[in-house]
DNA sequence: ATGGCGAATATGTATAGACAATTAAAGAGG
DNA sequence: CCTCTTTAATTGTCTATACATATTCGCCAT
């Protein structure tokens, strides 16, 4: 067995009443004083058990009124956007990245004005095309990435190691591949591709915007939530 | 102003310093002790700042060693899989649900097996067809749902409010429109449609497995993450 | 009934101290 | 130079206590 910590411990059997049904949405949950008592610690250790309920959102405290079950509200899901090339490999296939086009420019677009690296190039696994990039870097937000090898480098990945965010923005939407696309892809125009438009801010700078264009037969997202 | 807690105080200037760059990936965190003097409090406070960064992934802290700034890894971010209906209306347009089949079986489904309530139906909004919806419910796991109005409510919707999750999947994909798809949707086949499937589970039992194709021009997945 | 007001109560925050667990770094021995 | 052992730095957990803060409840006057 493991020696969990008591606070987890308390975390996690409140946590499976509420989760089995057993103490219904809107329920009342036993207050810190009760717990303290009925598992023999301080009034601390119950608080941080419950703290941590609350801030997973599954319970609702109220100074005076106690904690109940949460209700649940909304299927606010974890999607982990990896690093394309880690992905790809942790599929089993090799990845390669093929960069097209890279210059420097001064960006016209209201969503990230200044001066930009503008990179094109397609995101290979096995060989084969996965996705056509279009990617703006802020050269005034990230001066480094001018000294950045990305014709080696994919500029996802490069980010990745060296910059941090704080906010970020995903799109995720279907389109048919124009004929520029397709040709790039080497699929037949009008086919079904899956576009991921990210945009990510550094203390409300924007840092990049990049669209992502996969062919929809090869890729698809996958975000989970919950137990291993 | 505001007058935030002091531990919230400290969370937040410790964040700030590594999300404008100051201290770099990698670097050193003041230790507990060094920023209890500093801010003249007890260890037990810098202690929740610091365990709250470590919790968000923004610092990586080991026992003797100290704290360091966490290099960035893969951008997690929260999709809010909010309800439907809400979503829809949140953009200022009105929901509509239009139930076209339900009928309780046996699945054979592996992923979902047993006895399950099946349920079609088209969400439309403004009245005209947004995605076409198939839908599993397992009546064992929820039996009040054979009681439910599911042509008056959306299962999502009524499932929402109803049945708490551990554990869900959300796949996301884009495909073109079958024949069948195309005429329920009132788009022509083969035009780019937005696949969400998602599974839920409710402590390693199946509760729903739901496929739900959009037409790609009326609706896209927006997650964001990080400060309002 | 109704609206305001005070008091009881549950949570929120913080302190000071203690010991446990982990592990990097220094030192001992070969 | 390498390996094993010891040491010490640092975080992790927990206690017991205190006061702050928000909010519900009931009392009271209207």
């Amino acid at each position: 067995m493991k020696a969990a910590p008591l606070h987890e411990r308390i975390r996690r059997e409140i946590e499976a009443r509420i989760l089995s049904g057993t103490w219904a949405p809107g329920a009342r949950v036993p207050g810190e004083i009760e717990l303290m008592a009925q598992y023999g610690c301080a009034r601390m250790t119950v608080n941080k058990a419950l703290s941590a309920l609350a801030h997973a959102g599954l319970v609702d405290r109220r100074r005076r009124a106690g904690t109940f079950v949460a209700r649940p509200r909304s299927q606010s899901m974890v999607l982990e956007i990896t690093d394309l090339a880690r992905e790809v490999v942790a599929r089993g296939q090799s990845y390669g990245w093929q960069m097209q086009t890279r210059r420097e420019t001064q960006s016209e677009l209201p969503e990230m004005p200044g001066p930009v690296l503008e990179v094109d190039g397609v995101h290979l696994a096995d060989g084969t095309p996965l996705a056509f990039e279009h990617r703006l870097i802020s050269t005034a937000q990230v001066p480094e990435v001018l000294t950045a090898d990305l014709a080696a480098t994919a500029p996802g990945t490069w980010l990745l190691g060296h910059v941090p965010w704080t906010e970020a923005e995903n799109r995720i939407s279907a389109s048919a591949a124009s004929p520029a696309l397709a040709r790039v892809l080497g699929i037949a125009a009008g086919d079904p591709c899956l576009t991921v438009t990210r945009r990510t801010w550094r203390g409300g700078a924007p840092v990049t915007l990049v669209h992502q264009h996969f062919i929809a037969s090869r890729h698809e997202l996958v975000a989970r939530f919950g137990a291993a």
